[in-house]
RNA sequence: GUGACUAUCGUUCAACGGUUAGGACUGCGGUUUGUGGUACCGCUAAUCUGGGUUCGAUUCCCAGUAGUCACCCCA
């Protein structure tokens, strides 16, 4: 990674902005207090955020792709786009993820506005969706009423590869129906999706939590279970053991895995209907013969699944595991926001690491179409010409690559050269004066002067024979 | 939030406690006048920021910032 460049030109004394801050401050939401900013701000002119970045012209064919085949399958699966403010309530979020999450609780970026609202950056879509679902009345529409949504959301963590603090999202949802079919068909749209990415190696994790009620009965059986136990685990499962016990299950040090072998599973703490609803997704699932294992210590970091919960992961070939999406049912979510109840399924794919993905397996980028014609200008009067024909030519369906900034007629051919079109029309004074120009086959070299009106068929022969040629 | 490693032209890789910080790729221009490849020539362009040690720092030390990795967590 190139290091950034950094402005110093401005350096004014270190002044500051003033402490009318304080009186701003709202109770109601707890808010560390700001530190003072460590650097001089105006040196940072010319570096991104920390964890914020550029996508480039050069990354974007895959983004192009990607988005391609989003708008394919939201359409194959019947979904219609919706857009949704990056910024909202900041209760909306505690609401919903929960306070107590590391999302909420770490990773919120909270503002206040000037109006002295408390709001924050969307970390996930999925709040803000039921919010939209609620205030718009959509649960009059037909069910299940299918949406998605593609934009960026905003957690303040530590950024390393394939994680930043301003991510894209894909999201996925659809409300009012129950049935656990619902569920098998999220998780055939999500592989659809990354299928026609063109990645390989895909794997479902899925596992039900239930509701929170039989959640919490199993942690506290788990934590019971391995309390007795305590001080044989390793010192970091000590403390998972207060902070959040289900992560034990996923420790790689041996003495933890054979402690926990024999620990109680999440699935026996199902109440009926859960079970019986994950019984028959499974059920599905093998129907559809999708790449499936049962995860029980998936949780997710979001309080407002109930029932199934599930991630798309990636496997390379050391073994290792790179989450791409996940989602679940939240049935209770609308509900909890004062909305009818309402039962709900959806998931989001990330789509920074899906491109990531479609690198490291060295997937082919969307390819522009290329011009396959270049205009080449020399003199004023030609150059005068050169923008009307460009249009009509374009109007005709030629893509033209041109320079013309350029003087030179060798320079421009280089460029044209470059490019690596077909054909080149050049316009020079005497064609200009005679409304005229020249034809040059690029392949083989050989030009001929015809007039404006011949020009579009001349040019066009070319490239249909090439064409032929290349068949 | 914790720890570790790293930081030089747009990209990539050199170098040194001391002269104009070097190469490759890219870009721009040229090798006579209105014709592209290759070749040759030229030009543009960098030591992340702030302090300290030193006669002298891009090099050593400290801090900041950023990136990468592990943890935490997640997409």
């Amino acid at each position: 990674m190139a290091q950034k460049k950094v402005f110093h030109g401005a350096k004014k004394s270190g002044e500051k902005k003033g402490n009318d801050k304080k009186s701003v401050a709202k109770k109601n939401i707890a808010v560390k207090k700001a530190p003072a900013p460590s650097v001089n701000q105006e040196e940072m002119l010319l570096q991104t955020l920390r964890g914020m970045r550029d996508i480039l012209p050069d990354e974007q064919p895959y983004w192009e792709r990607v988005r391609k085949a989003l708008a394919h399958a939201s359409q194959e699966y019947g979904f219609r786009r919706i857009d949704l403010p990056t910024v909202e309530y900041a209760h909306l979020y505690l609401r919903t993820v929960g306070e107590g999450t590391d999302i909420v609780d770490k990773e919120l970026y909270l503002f206040n506005t000037r109006g002295g609202d408390r709001v924050a950056l969307r970390p996930e879509m999925t709040a803000g969706l039921c919010r939209a679902y609620i205030e718009h009345g959509m649960g009059v529409l037909s069910k299940p009423i299918k949406l998605f949504s593609i934009g960026p959301v905003f957690r303040y963590d530590r950024p390393q590869e394939g994680r930043y603090r301003e991510h894209w999202q894909a999201n996925f949802d659809m409300f009012g129906e129950n049935d656990p079919i619902l569920d098998a068909q999220t998780i055939q749209l999500a592989y659809r999706v990354v299928q026609q990415l063109g990645l390989k190696n895909i794997e479902f994790q899925v596992n039900s939590i239930g509701t929170p009620e039989s959640r919490r009965e199993y942690e506290k059986a788990l934590t019971r279970y391995l309390e007795a136990q305590k001080n044989k685990l390793c010192q970091n499962c000590r403390e998972r053991l207060v902070r959040n016990p289900m992560r034990i299950l996923d420790c790689k040090e041996d003495k933890c895995i054979q402690l926990t072998f024999h620990a109680p599973q999440s699935l026996d703490y199902l109440d009926l209907e859960s079970r019986d609803h994950f019984k028959h997704l499974l059920e599905y699932l093998d129907e559809l013969e999708l790449p499936y294992t049962i995860n029980t210590r998936l949780v997710r970091g979001l309080d407002y699944y109930t029932k199934t919960v599930f991630e798309i992961r990636s496997t390379d070939k050391d073994g290792k595991n790179y989450s791409l999406g996940g989602g679940g049912r939240y049935d209770r979510l609308i509900e909890s926001l004062g909305g009818e109840a309402t039962p709900a399924i959806g998931f989001a794919l990330g789509l920074d690491r899906i491109v990531l993905e479609m690198k490291r397996t060295q997937v082919k980028p969307y390819q522009e179409a290329r011009p396959r014609v270049f205009l080449a200008q020399l003199g004023d009067m030609a150059k005068k010409k050169s923008l009307k024909l460009f249009s009509e030519l374009e109007k005709n369906g030629i893509l033209i690559a041109e320079s013309f900034g350029r003087g030179s007629l060798k320079s421009q051919l280089r460029v044209a050269n470059r490019l690596g079109v077909e054909v080149t029309i050049i316009i020079g004074q005497k064609e200009a004066l005679d409304d005229t120009a020249i034809v040059k086959d690029m392949v083989s070299g050989t030009q001929e002067t015809v007039t404006h009106e011949r020009l579009v068929d001349a040019a066009k022969k070319i490239l249909k024979t090439n064409q032929d040629l290349r068949v």
